[in-house]
Formats: structure tokens, C-alpha cells, sequence
DNA sequence: GGTAAAATGTAGCCAATGCTACAACTTGAC
DNA sequence: GTCAAGTTGTAGCATTGGCTACATTTTACC
């Protein structure tokens, strides 16, 4: 069952690029702050990512030459409308992926830890899976 | 003053989980390589992953000195039994990742890239979930 | 308004994983 | 045995993301 594709494809997907996972973890954290506490500041990122403040702004600085939040020094962090479309973007696939692990029957608290890992290996073509399988899972019957 | 020792843990958080996903990574390929033409050879890894073989090399420095393979200069690599201890591990719970993204409905080419990306951030508990749904997927396509 | 605490920025270190360029070793053909 | 081609090693650089230590700014309270 190994299903040998062309081995430079199937890693080129796994490949490290940490980097843009790290800025999707970033938008959707600052959308979720700005949208509960209606402000986001690098020692909220920190807090919520267990690091310290000072990788939170080298991270928010790089965010934003990348053109996906705007920020004054010792200034609150804002997202750009790219920004927060990726925000957007992130959300939502990891509400599908929270969702379809939990109608797997995974524990909530599990499916929510394991979500974040995953969210950003599913590609569209599994996502589009694991959203009609949330749905199917809702409506509950098959007639074959 | 802050006088905060032993933080070792906490730092190199993320670094450390991505060594440990790529020493994952590397062992399994090193076994599959073994058990396909008998020999890996650093080339037949940069082949693999899409890097060049200086970065194979130094990877695999770094496995050895955490003894996972066991290798002289010019020589092909080999698994100690802790490397082939953590290559089965990996290359079972792969399979698993890979079997369960096919019953729910991914195309075989996509469930190969994706499990790739997956399999790291599965947890035990979500892995039972996943292994138990494959095993119903096929009980109902024996018994309906 | 002054001052201490909290927040943020800056400098400089480390490790992991990419790279190119070049050196050294191994192998196969002759 | 020699030499070319292929393989592997080494040097040195870049990027990302960890950290501590220290400097600066903002805020909050008297």
C-alpha cells in the first residue's frame, strides 16, 4: 500500500515552509484577540503562544513586510485586509478540521490540540472531504 | 533581575518538535530505502526530500549523534535498533494516517501528500479514533 | 507631575535546515 | 594503475525562530 507517487511531489507538500504556517497562526490569533478584546498586543501573542515577547515581534515585524498587519512601535497590532483575509482563510479550515475530527469521535479537548497541528497539512481537496463528511455525519444516513 | 534557570525545557519548544517530525522523516525513508534496494545512500535522500546533500548530511550528523543511525564517512547509512524501533512507529502510524484519509473519501495521490504532512501532529488518542474507523470502513463493506 | 511597573524594542547568542562552491573520496572503464 | 564521473564531506552564508540581557517607551497610580 505504499502508493509510491513521484517522490520529489509528495515531499515537496511536506516541505518546510514553516514560515507561512507560522504567519497563518499568527493573523488568526490576532483576529481572534482584536474580535474578543477588541485589541492585540505582542504580550498577548506571547502569552498565547508560550514564547517570549521578543519572538512574538521579530515574527510581527516579518508579518509585516509581508504586508499582513500594520503596527507603530509600543502601538497595538492591527491586520492589513490581507491579513485578515488570511485570517479569515485559517479560520475557517481550522473550524472544519476541529469539526471533522470531532465527528470522527475524538474528544473535544483532543480534536482542538490536534486541529492546530493539522490544519496546515490538509490540502483542498481533503478539506473538501472533511467538510461533507461533517455534513453527512449531521444529516446521519446513507441509502445506498 | 530575573533569575530564570531552567527554562531549557520551554525553549526550543517548536524547534524541537520540527527535529524530532524531521528525524521522523528521515528514519522512516532511511527503512523504506533499505527494505526496497538494500542500501540508502545520502544521494538517495536528497533524492527523496528534495534538498541537496549537504543537508541530508548534516541531518544525518545529527541523527547519529542522537543514535539513530549508524554511518562512516563514504559509507551508506544504517538504522541502530532504536532507529528501527522509531522508523516502524512512524512508518505504522503513516500508514494508519494514509488508510483513514482514503476511507473517508481523499483520492489516493492526495492522501499520500497529505498524510506526509499529517501524521506528525496526530495525537494517540486521535490515531485509535482513526485506526478504529478504517477497521468499521471495512467491517460495512464486508458485512452491508 | 513623578515614578514604578508593564510593555515593547534592540543587541546578540544558538540551533535547525536550506543553499553554493569547492575539496576529497570511491568506483568503474579502460 | 589511471582517470573521469559520481558521491560525499567541508566551508561559509541566509533565514527562521528560540532565548537572555538590557534599553526605551507607555501606563497607571499616587
Amino acid at each position: 500500500m505504499k502508493t509510491n507517487l513521484s517522490n520529489s511531489d509528495s515531499h515537496r507538500r511536506t516541505r518546510r515552509d514553516h514560515a507561512s504556517e507560522t504567519a497563518e497562526d499568527y493573523v488568526e490569533a490576532i483576529a481572534e484577540l482584536i474580535a474578543n478584546r477588541q485589541i492585540c498586543r505582542v504580550a498577548d501573542l506571547a502569552r498565547r503562544f508560550g514564547v517570549t515577547h521578543v519572538t512574538v515581534t521579530r515574527i510581527i515585524a516579518r508579518l509585516k513586510s509581508e504586508g499582513l498587519v500594520e503596527t507603530e512601535p509600543y502601538r497595538p497590532i492591527e491586520l492589513t485586509e490581507q491579513g485578515k483575509r488570511l485570517a479569515e482563510k485559517s479560520r475557517a479550515r481550522h473550524e472544519i478540521v476541529f469539526q471533522f475530527l470531532l465527528a470522527v469521535g475524538v474528544d473535544a479537548k483532543t480534536a482542538a490540540i490536534d486541529a492546530e497541528g493539522i490544519e496546515h497539512h490538509v490540502s483542498p481537496a481533503t478539506l473538501r472531504q472533511f467538510k461533507s463528511f461533517v455534513a453527512g455525519a449531521n444529516t446521519e444516513n446513507r441509502s445506498k
